[in-house]
DNA sequence: ACCGATGATGTTAGCGATAACACCTGTCAG
DNA sequence: CTGACAGGTGTTATCGCTAACATCATCGGT
């Protein structure tokens, strides 16, 4: 009987099969400058013959160091997070790293030291905690300082390296955007006051009308769902006065739109709204919906790039990145009626 | 100088410290029934106050086992995947298991064979498919039969271990409410035809308009979109005919509401119309969209248990296992003007 | 009082890689 | 012609664990 068949190949019977050390095979597989071409090219194919995977397993012990790259995220079907979190899966799958995804049911301190200990225990390279709210970024405190660290959507009053989607500024933008239309004002209905997100995006608001000489009226607080900008747009379509909404986010939007449909204030006639983040259906919407796009795809590069730097160097020249969002325009904006 | 601040304490040190033999210490790590109660303590002490952390990468070189599972998932945010995939990697934290996500760009076989090959040189325990079109489920047939490997939204004709939604159900279920409700006969707008999910949905809306005796309309073939949604029911909203659609997902019947609604046909007095998925923000749609909720969390717990037993026992004993979703009621179906 | 079973522990040998060093061979400057 | 040096390769130790076996008390049954 063949016992062998039980057993993956191991670098020595590579070495073996090409009639030479173990060590040389690990030297071609680490592309070492000092190995003959005739040599390297006979351990090539003994690797392919056998179908040769090497063990990272075994090389992580030696080296201490792993390809893995541990992620901390809320358990959530956010667009944001979820499409932030996919498009970095990719960008490290394509740089080599794999990824290791530990989901919280919530953001507290607890949970979050939890899901960083699990990616600990992994030897996980380094580690990217998407922390949106205050409380995610109080737990960032109990990371040990030598483990490289990237925060998404975080605090960015912090001094941790972080990557996050220009809030004020896109805020900005769709509030001078409604403005411009000629609206004397700009209503706002906004995500969870602890998100940092929704305090950029505040603050941008805020700015554009200060700015304009725009009269700053209330926030109107939600969180980030459908329901809740239900809630608020059914307060706002009872104030004839309100022309103009900008919401934190397109579900949001979505809540309002049907508020203010239900009540028969037609948008954009009526009222015009815009919202951020560009879901997919966003240009469905009854009208379809003009809002804000952050670039996901590329949160999630400068994520990877800013880790990798910290791992390969110890820190990062430039640690803060920010990306800036465009406004896309479609039918919720007009003139005041 | 001390110089040990440098290294992680190894099993080594624990034992040093407790006064007993690694070996010892591994036997506390790994609940042995013959240690001491009062060694243990002595141990589990030591342990505590060096802060150790088993090195994974020795214990998986040495047993030849990880507790890692790898995920192969389409980069895309359409929500059943982006929740299946996050309630699945929250149940297997809880199991102990960390889960490794590699994303594929399209889902045709070659770049899914590269995505499993990544995982399989971090010798994962598992690997989870989701392979919701034909082309990723012919990429199944690469795999190695002695990798433990479970299927989500596969082919439901092949034999690989596989847990799915009832889409059949679901679709009948839904085409059956709006016959009830009183229309004659229901339309249905597909998904991608290559799509399990599409096609068990299409059968079953089938089934269910034969055995009530309603006649077949042909199938509005479209994808997943919004976009194609709007598309299709651009077309049905011309038909004075049609007053009852099943579309096959809830962005595809946002896409059907907009259309309806800019040619003036009032939803649901004129035309009803029913989802799949359950999104979140269906509720708000206007009208409250009447939909078919799968249980995400179920199938992924479900998918975590088929893959265990696999990994522990070799095979399972129910290698397939559905899931039956519920018919969400609210105010987009009505009886036929 | 003796013996084998049992429990609690220690000792040793790997797992599969990389690191460090040792060892040959040529080549070329002096 | 010789020695220093570099290129190519092999040998050995080691990473931190678990498996397998060895050892030594303790204990109950005859």
């Amino acid at each position: 009987m063949d016992q062998k068949i039980t057993r993956d190949p191991a670098m020595t019977d590579v070495a073996r099969l090409a009639g030479v050390s173990h060590q040389t095979v690990s030297r071609v597989l680490n592309d070492h400058p000092n190995v003959r071409e005739q040599t390297r090219l006979r351990v090539r194919a003994a690797i392919k013959e056998l179908g040769y995977r090497p063990n990272r397993a075994a090389r992580a012990l030696v080296t201490g160091k792993t390809q893995l790259i541990g992620v901390v995220a809320q358990n959530s079907t956010l667009y944001g997070p979820a499409s932030l979190l996919s498009a970095f899966e990719e960008a490290a799958g394509e740089a080599g790293f794999a990824v290791s995804v530990g989901r919280v049911k919530v953001l507290d301190r607890e949970s979050i030291a939890a899901a960083v200990e699990r990616h600990r225990d992994q030897r996980v390279a380094g580690i990217v905690v998407i922390a949106p709210n205050s409380s995610a970024a109080d737990a960032l405190a109990d990371i040990p300082a030598e483990l490289p660290l990237v925060t998404v959507d975080g605090d960015p009053d912090r001094p941790t390296p972080l990557v996050t989607v220009d809030q004020g500024a896109g805020a900005y933008d769709a509030t001078t955007h409604l403005l411009e239309a000629g609206h004397s004002t700009v209503w706002h209905v906004s995500g969870p006051t602890d998100w940092f997100d929704a305090a950029g995006r505040v603050h941008g608001w805020r700015r554009a009308l200060e700015i304009h000489n725009a009269e700053v009226p209330p926030v109107v607080a939600a969180d980030w769902s459908a329901a809740a900008g239900y809630k608020a747009g059914q307060m706002l379509a009872r104030m004839p006065e309100v022309t103009a909404v900008f919401a934190s986010n397109d579900h949001l939007a979505l809540g309002v739109l049907r508020a203010m449909y239900e009540r028969g204030r037609r948008v954009p006639h009526d009222v015009s709204v815009v919202g951020f983040d560009d879901v997919p259906e966003a240009e469905f919407f009854i009208p379809p919906l003009t809002t804000v796009r952050p670039d996901f795809a590329a949160v999630a590069r400068e994520t990877l790039s800013l880790l990798l730097e910290q791992v390969s160097e110890g820190e990062s020249a430039q640690p803060r990145r920010t990306i800036e969002p465009t406004l896309v325009l479609r039918k919720s904006v007009g003139p005041p009626a």
